[in-house]
DNA sequence: CGCGTAATTGAAGATCTTCAATAAGGGTGG
DNA sequence: CCACCCTTATTGAAGATCTTCAATTACGCG
């Protein structure tokens, strides 16, 4: 049990129209082309812990992170949080894949840009168009397969080998950009998305930098010198290169 | 860390065909409508601890839930076992819920009976039936909101708390039939499903029965005297009453 | 009745959290 | 530029929780 958790204030959200996905440089958001020339995109420019909440039923609303990171999570009564998964830029989730009883929200981990596609006014066409829907099975079926595997994760891994997994995964996802890892949180945040306490994270973090396996350079920079190596301390794959659920080129077999 | 987890035998599938839904007694099975008659459906009858793996790509797959208590399930390279859902009659999941990367199966808690039903051969049609496709995403939604809530509990519920939870879950998900639950997994299942170990499971619930929040008539039956003071217990709200997947009336809005 | 599997329970040990104290940055105002 | 303050991170020690191990009991089935 952990009460430790952080009671974060529910941030206003700031929104300034402009046209559809004209300021979103992604290269290839899918979701361009379902959105009519009427269609409204807001970008949502958050501050660090604020929030955008999921309004009821809209399925057909649709975040994209643009810059920075953000974070789908849950707070219990008592004030417990539970991270669900962390936004990278160009990742993108849809009211289809959050619940509307259970409390949860995007929020920001760091000072960050979402932007903000309603296509529910486009509903009854969008009802009918193979393509899209396809489209929203392939973005929920990767939010499945990430869920699965951090539910598992929590289920069955002790507290060193969820944070070694975790800066794999941070790893795997920042790739394409060079070999030195960012973590764009706070020690609490990896916490909440481990279901860990804040004190643990730090202690385990200073364990793995003094075992050698991973390589500091501040207390949110790293390089992971062998993979290979950190591989062999888990007893599942290690995760995968990056690729974008809106980006993904697979269909319905 | 628990290496306690079974390391089951993968059941051989024993199939018989049978005229599509035909032996599905369910009364509102969606899929049924959208099962052109040349389809194919296998009813497998599983013994306790058998699976059925889940083949790659096979989006299209269906498994309906007919008879027993099934479960999703990992397992990791030494052993440790993670239940990611429980899956009760009338319960149905697709190939397209599962991950193919990750080994996922599905698992036979008890005897128990499983409609299968490919509709891959008509992939081409389906794609393009947005009934159909509708279904899918509703069914992948309420599978997404309830990972999110398993993950939450596994995250930051202590154990009583997930035992409790667990058992107000099975509660609600049999409130139809009468007052009385069944349990209709082992200790061991149980433990696998919440994180914990198969002893401490056993703890826990003889803890809960000397509290007298449940009543049991035996180590697989109990009663809820007060679903309330059940509720009190809990940071988070007690599970809502039953509702199939593909009977679920909803529709994107 | 005897055997095998599953469940229960206590005690010891490992793990994770809590509490408290200290250190490290980051920004602000002088 | 430096002193100050505030937030975040680190770390040790004590305590709570969960697991492991081992012994015992209960139950189903031939």
């Amino acid at each position: 049990m952990n009460f430790a958790s952080a009671r974060r204030m529910i941030g206003s959200k700031i929104g300034e129209k402009t046209p559809p996905c004209a300021s979103c440089e992604l290269p290839h958001c899918r979701l361009r082309e379902f959105a009519p020339s009427q269609s409204i995109a807001l970008v949502h420019r958050l501050e660090r812990g604020q929030c955008l909440e999921s309004k009821d039923g809209a399925c057909l609303r649709f975040w994209v992170t643009l810059d920075g990171t953000a974070a789908t999570s849950t707070t219990f009564r008592d004030g417990r949080r539970q991270i669900l998964s962390i936004e990278h830029p160009g990742d993108a989730i849809c009211g289809a894949m959050a619940t509307q009883e259970s409390e949860q929200r995007l929020e920001a981990l760091t000072d960050c840009k979402i932007c903000e596609l309603d296509l529910s006014p486009f509903a009854e066409d969008l009802r009918h168009d193979p393509d899209f829907l396809a489209g929203v099975t392939r973005m929920m079926h990767a939010r499945l397969e990430q869920m699965t595997t951090h539910l598992s994760t929590l289920g069955r891994l002790d507290s060193h080998e969820r944070v070694t997994y975790f800066l794999a995964e941070m790893a795997a996802r920042q790739s394409d950009t060079q070999s030195i890892v960012t973590l764009p949180m706070s020690r609490e945040d990896i916490a909440d998305y481990l279901g860990l306490n804040t004190d643990s994270v730090s202690r385990i973090l200073s364990r793995i930098r003094k075992s050698g396996v991973v390589r500091f350079l501040s207390p949110t920079e790293y390089t992971v010198p062998d993979m290979e190596a950190v591989a062999r301390r888990l007893p599942l794959a290690v995760p995968h290169p990056p690729h974008h659920a809106i980006e993904t080129g697979g269909h319905i077999s």
